[in-house]
DNA sequence: GAAATATTTGACTGACGGTCAAAATAGGGG
DNA sequence: CCCCTATTTTGACCGTCAGTCAAATATTTC
């Protein structure tokens, strides 16, 4: 009912522009030097407060980092709802978003690395509540954005609903491309496998799983390489500066 | 040529047993701790030598845990082979691969928290070198008993051989075992895939895989069922005790 | 413009990984 | 058994860094 006194508004805002400032010279030093080689002295300088100020806004420097992540899973999660909505049969959607995930990750390799950290338990412990819970809903976007597609897949007829649920599904999506992007990091592996391009083995295992969960038309009985092309040209038509994007 | 003192060789031998009583303790505190919650002083305290004498054996914590890590890493490899000699069809016995992996991990689920901290770059600059090309060697051991079941796949015509070498089929197995691994350790995930055994979708996952291989016989054309319960009597007849093992 | 309130600051604390000079121990010759 | 030397062990000490909080500074209110 009472109004908000517009000096305290205009508090608001600039507390929420310094915290934008913080995040924005965090992420850069994130992904310039990981997550030792800087502290929080170092950040302070650079957004030009004090260490006491960057704690008003971050509980620790595990919650500013995981503020970054959130970010960019963020950004991923847009990436996989505007890729969901591709024009095509189911599969087709689907691998839409497996080409969005490899778009972002191959702009931001460093991402992953981020990525990774989160991992670790004690991490977690230390980020604030609020954070976390960011953090679980940009997650649930992203899987819900496979799983809309595997259920109407399965409603239209082009996923058989035996012997794998549709959260069985989506779940083998979803580890066969984390697990892909995480091995393919694998310097010694990238030796043994074979490989030269980072992102092609994360896409060739989602078609092994997408064929091995009887998902029509299968990699042999369709033309998938006029889908990428597609795909391409609709959802990545000019090459995006993703970090860009990312700066706010 | 010259022959070596015997006050040396016991010398030799006191140090091994110091450095294996060492790594005793370590692991014990990763387990009950994880990395942070203990500091080398506590490690020293548990030896009941001086923080001095560990830099002995090891140049940092991160080496002295790359060495646990890779004394797991030598468990698992040893289980791959010997589950790699499993009596049967060459889908089988990478089936009977697939379970030791899970028998292992199951028994001990900390030591996944472990292996995903050496994804983290800044471990490895600080572990040692010697330390880097074992835990190397061992994950090469792991890699070549699920290849070499499925070159002999493809030998005796099981798996095709197009559209995949036999080396993206090892990195997709790869992969997708070590994502399901992964995200199966996601509470939020567990709760919206309705996973209650942790296992069963590393199993399922990987099912799925070596169908979209094309990989005979498939899942549903074979009773795998039989399959998994000789394996459990033939692999795992006692319940192993893993950490008594990895003791030493 | 002064008092009250809110915000910012950076010196300080505690913790910890890693070092190294000094202490302790072992070895060997007489 | 002692003494001198080489080797090993030790733990006080160093540098670093996340996080705190009392004092300084800025802002609002009256």
């Amino acid at each position: 009912m009472s109004a908000v006194s517009p000096s305290i508004q205009r508090k608001e805002r600039e507390f929420l522009a310094r915290e934008e400032l913080i995040i924005t010279h965090a992420r850069r030093l994130l992904l310039e030097k990981g997550f030792q080689a800087w502290n929080m002295e170092e950040l302070a300088g650079a957004v030009q407060y004090s260490k006491g100020t960057l704690y008003q806004h971050f509980t620790s420097k595990e919650d500013l980092v995981l503020e970054v992540a959130t970010d960019a899973l963020k950004q991923r999660a847009d990436l996989f709802e505007r890729a969901s909505r591709f024009q095509g049969r189911t599969r087709e959607r689907c691998r839409a978003i497996g080409f969005a995930c490899c778009e972002f990750a191959a702009n931001c390799p460093e991402y992953f690395h981020i990525e990774m950290m989160l991992k670790s338990a004690s991490f977690w412990e230390k980020a604030s509540e609020a954070r976390r819970q960011a953090h679980a809903f940009q997650g649930a976007r992203c899987w819900r954005a496979v799983n809309h597609i595997i259920v109407e897949a399965m409603a239209v007829g082009d996923l058989p609903r035996e012997p794998y649920s549709a959260e069985q599904a989506t779940f083998a999506l979803v580890s066969v491309t984390v697990g892909s992007h995480l091995m393919v990091q694998e310097p010694h592996l990238r030796v043994q496998a074979g490989i030269t391009d980072e992102m092609m083995p994360v896409r060739v295992n989602q078609d092994m799983v997408c064929d091995g969960l009887k998902w029509r038309p299968f990699l042999n009985e369709f033309d998938y390489a006029e889908t990428d092309k597609r795909i391409g040209k609709e959802l990545f038509p000019n090459a995006v500066n993703w970090h860009q994007t990312l700066g706010g």
